[in-house]
DNA sequence: CGATAATGATACGGCCCCGTAACGATCCGG
DNA sequence: CCGGATCGTTACGGGGCCGTATCATTATCG
């Protein structure tokens, strides 16, 4: 549980943002970060199904999104052994680190808000 | 000062990416956000070469994004009639509500956070 | 005045994402 | 064994954003 007024909500929203967009590197889209966040967040196994549901977006969506965050090394894919037609989706050193960049980012800037 | 653990931070960042992936409407980029809350939350008056100074970003990156969340009717633009080069960038009723909007997903979020 | 500077907009070539529809591969039930 | 269901991927046409370079308009200053 986490009080937090709407103006303290938006002044965050905009560093973090500012901060992202200063970030040369990291130019995610909104789905994609959900994507990211749900796949280093949620208990795996990730499948590409499992996301597409879980974020009410087609498959096709996923299956783009991964082809791009795999090139940034963000996250990686091997088929499932027992059942080949799925897909698992699988955590990197520099996904992870990524999220907890950003982790760092939030909390910095959650930090510096003042009370208004 | 808010205190939020970095767990907190990014399931409150998840949870909020969701809300704006099922918001069929809404689909700003990091930039848009970026400019769009500069707008509403800091002083007029706004111009372009303000805010790409602010942002860090060229002047056609800030030109395109007023056309495109003008065209959203989240921004209005007006030349500056004492200086006609300038231009200044306008709030919107639907600016407010959706920068609102915003808001109210993040504290809503914010409040359901456990404290692990 | 005229030259220079400053502002915002536009043109261009390139890349990424979207939604729909179709596809190959794999599993499963009769 | 084979037809149907399920999985992830790919193809297609359309649209948006990017960075660089350039432009027209307006202001400034000698």
């Amino acid at each position: 549980m986490l009080e937090i007024k709407p103006t303290q909500a938006l002044r965050l929203w905009r560093e973090v943002h500012l901060d992202l967009v200063r970030d040369t590197q990291a130019d995610l889209s909104v789905r994609q970060t959900a994507i990211l966040l749900t796949i280093y967040l949620e208990l795996p196994p990730h499948t590409v199904r499992g996301l597409a549901a879980r974020l009410g977006v087609t498959k096709p969506v996923i299956t783009r999104a991964l082809d791009s965050m795999g090139k940034l090394g963000l996250v990686s894919r091997k088929r499932d052994e027992y059942d080949k037609r799925n897909v698992v989706i699988q955590r990197t050193v520099a996904g992870a680190l990524a999220v907890e960049h950003l982790a760092d980012l939030v909390t910095a800037r959650a930090r510096e808000l003042g009370s208004a």
